[in-house]
DNA sequence: AGCACGCCGACT
DNA sequence: GTCGGCGTGCTC
């Protein structure tokens, strides 16, 4: 009797075994619909057997296997089942998650015809020339015939992009497929652009969460079919099935985008070098400021290191200054070295840019008579004031209220703001500089894509003059007519809990700076900080990465963080922080018999400690081998599927964390 | 995760 | 006397 086996989206860690009398080998990969309990569901089958381990009176028949499209490749099951065991996921749930959303639920979207993606007439694209730098790249991917890691490691303009075209070039003119991974706010239509025009005859598919259910399911069988020769999607894109599959690249490989946050907490850039070395092929890391755990691989010989050390657009790199706000009396923020250099931008006609990682008008709304200060009720946060639309909100949980008029305890009027975010910078700016066009550029402002490319175009036409703006300024768009980037308020990240903060500080004032004299004029950057003599903001004074790399990695060595350790997170969520810490202490005593060569820590609330009316709790684990951490965390997983739960409360597991 | 079954409180 | 609360147990 034939059996198949059944990945189901359950969070049950095993398969469900179904008869099958008519299927054979090459079912394995399709999907099937079962009967289950009283319901019907559609799976994955991943085998085919004779026999079961469940007895036969158990089992059922399945309803239908769909052979409406081609089965999943074996590659692509060996990928899941990868994630599945590294990421102690059920594979049901990894398959699934990787799966359309249309394709998962055993639909099928219309195809387009051959004759409809027929190309249109193609314009020559325009290549290039390539510096000595790139062309030295270019020439080590293309003789990469086998698994190799490559960090490409590039300026601000430096031409990684031109690279990669031409590593993608090479693999079409050998029939292959090519797949690009970029971070999230990156995928915008303009790289989309620039590849098609580059290769316009070539079929290319974009892969993100955002699309539409039939054009993503469509992608994916485009994928799968092997008539799509590029695919360029977000982290989500890394399970697309491509059966010529002989490139990977990952751009912005530092980008915390990367490590999905919540349900599957798969780091897309891990999987894909897992990928690579499945397939054998080589893959490729782009990044000005490589993450911690790349840089380290390539210092040590693992991964080969490809340096691209000049802009290849013929500026100067921006000059960055530290300005020194100790002695200064500061004018809502601002150092008078960077209100000059406002003013001297303004007179001149050119642009600036304010960066201040802080939406709202300011942090916190406060009664100083009483000590009242705004919070919100589900999370231990506070709630930010938004002035322009008189909100209050928590940025953890969306919870918004009106701005009171009087204080709620005691009923003074007289209510403060404290701090500063972006619209307070804008109101002051705006009122310091009445003649200056200000435009606010966040996530308030811009909400929708479409917002967000009305703020760019408005920037590109000169139509502001200075802009304020968080971290979303600071990725992948160039501005022709920025010559100014002022940092404000950076230092918080300096001495921050999470020791990523500083890696990732440095990064975004990287990339922010890179903003600034791309065209035809010089850049300049000026840093305020109470901490001028801080080694991070000297190395960027200096534009050197690898200097403040080799340090924070002798710092990560010192204190045994990653990449000299490897992690996972055990974290929890309830009612009331006793039963968190209860279940995890709990977690803790089953792990400690397992716990070899593994260093288990205490449980602790996490730093947001409430969310959405949820205490959360943490469990850090970790290990010197992650041969060994894998193995404890199996072991470990069994024995918490099997443990009682109370009821309310939920848990998780991140393995690789990155936030803590 | 669903979805059933199951045994105790306030409604027609 | 029934509707329904969510505790616990199972799903091939």
């Amino acid at each position: 009797m034939n059996i198949v086996r059944v990945a189901l989206d359950l969070p049950l860690p095993r398969l469900f075994d179904y008869l099958a009398p008519d299927s054979d080998e090459s079912d394995i990969g399709r999907r099937v619909t079962v009967p289950f309990g009283t319901a019907s569901r559609t799976g994955v089958i991943v085998a085919v057997a004779a026999a079961s381990e469940q007895p036969h009176a158990k089992l059922k028949a399945v309803s239908a296997i769909l052979r409406d499209m081609p089965p999943l490749p074996a590659e692509w099951l060996a990928l899941c089942e990868f994630c599945a065991r590294y990421y102690q996921t059920p594979l049901g749930e990894v398959t699934s998650f990787a799966l359309p959303p249309m394709l998962r639920r055993g639909k099928l979207p219309r195809l387009k015809q051959p004759a409809e993606i027929a190309a249109s007439p193609a314009p020559t694209p325009e290549i290039p020339r390539l510096m000595a730098a790139q062309q030295s790249a270019v020439k080590t991917i293309l003789a990469a015939t086998s698994f190799q890691t490559m960090l490409l490691h590039g300026v601000t303009g430096s031409g990684k992009t031109e690279v990669y075209l031409r590593a993608i070039d090479a693999v079409l003119a050998r029939g292959g497929q090519a797949l690009m991974l970029v971070p999230e706010i990156a995928l915008t239509p303009q790289l989309e652009g620039r590849v098609a025009s580059r290769f316009p005859t070539a079929h290319i598919v974009c892969g993100n969460s955002g699309m539409a259910d039939a054009a993503r399911a469509r992608g994916f069988i485009e994928a799968l079919s092997g008539r799509a020769e590029i695919v360029l999607g977000t982290r989500l894109a890394v399970f697309m099935p491509m059966p010529r599959l002989q490139l990977i690249i990952v751009d912005e490989e530092h980008d915390a985008s990367f490590k999905q946050q919540e349900g599957l907490r798969y780091s897309a850039r891990d999987v894909a070098i897992w990928r690579a070395h499945q397939l054998n092929i080589p893959i490729v890391l782009g990044s000005a400021t490589p993450s911690l755990e790349t840089f380290h691989h390539a210092s040590t010989g693992r991964y080969a290191m490809l340096e691209l050390p000049e802009r290849a657009v013929a500026e100067a790199m921006p000059v960055v200054r530290i300005v020194d706000t100790r002695r200064e009396k500061l004018q809502e923020g601002l150092s008078a070295a960077l209100l000059a250099g406002l003013q001297q931008r303004l007179e001149r006609g050119e642009q600036s840019l304010v960066f201040l990682n802080r939406r709202g008008y300011a942090p916190v709304l406060a009664c100083p008579p009483c000590g009242w200060i705004s919070r919100c009720t589900r999370c231990a946060a506070n709630l930010v004031l938004h002035l322009a639309d008189q909100r209050l909100r928590c940025h953890h949980c969306g919870f918004e209220a009106r701005v009171p008029r009087a204080c709620p305890d005691c009923g003074n009027v007289d209510l403060l703001p404290f701090g500063r975010g972006t619209q307070r910078l804008e109101t002051m700016l705006a009122e310091r500089f009445p003649d200056a066009r200000v435009l606010r550029i966040d996530r308030d402002s811009a909400s929708t894509p479409k917002k967000w490319q009305a703020l760019l175009a408005a920037i590109h036409a000169g139509e502001a003059d200075i802009l304020v703006g968080t971290q979303m300024l600071a990725k992948g768009h160039d501005f022709p007519l920025l010559t100014l980037v002022g940092a404000v308020g950076a230092d918080a990240a300096l001495f921050a809990a999470d020791f990523r903060a500083p890696e990732r500080l440095f990064a975004q004032l990287m990339q922010v700076g890179g903003r600034s004299g791309r065209a035809a004029l010089p850049g300049e950057v000026l840093i305020q900080t109470e901490y001028p003599d801080h080694p991070l903001y000297q190395a960027l004074v200096d534009h050197d990465y690898l200097r403040f790399a080799r340090n924070q990695l002798d710092e990560r060595r010192i204190a045994g963080f990653p990449p000299f350790s490897f992690q996972a997170m055990l974290r929890a969520e309830a009612r009331d922080m006793a039963q968190s810490l209860a279940f995890l202490a709990a977690a803790r005593s089953v792990a400690e018999a397992l716990a070899d060569g593994v260093t288990l820590y205490d449980p602790i609330p996490m730093r947001l400690q409430r969310l959405m009316t949820l205490e959360r709790g943490q469990l850090l684990v970790e290990s010197g081998s992650r041969p060994a951490l894998q193995a404890f965390l199996a072991a470990w997983m069994e024995k918490l599927y099997a443990l009682k739960m109370p009821a309310g409360l939920r848990w998780h597991l991140d393995v690789d964390p990155l936030e803590f």
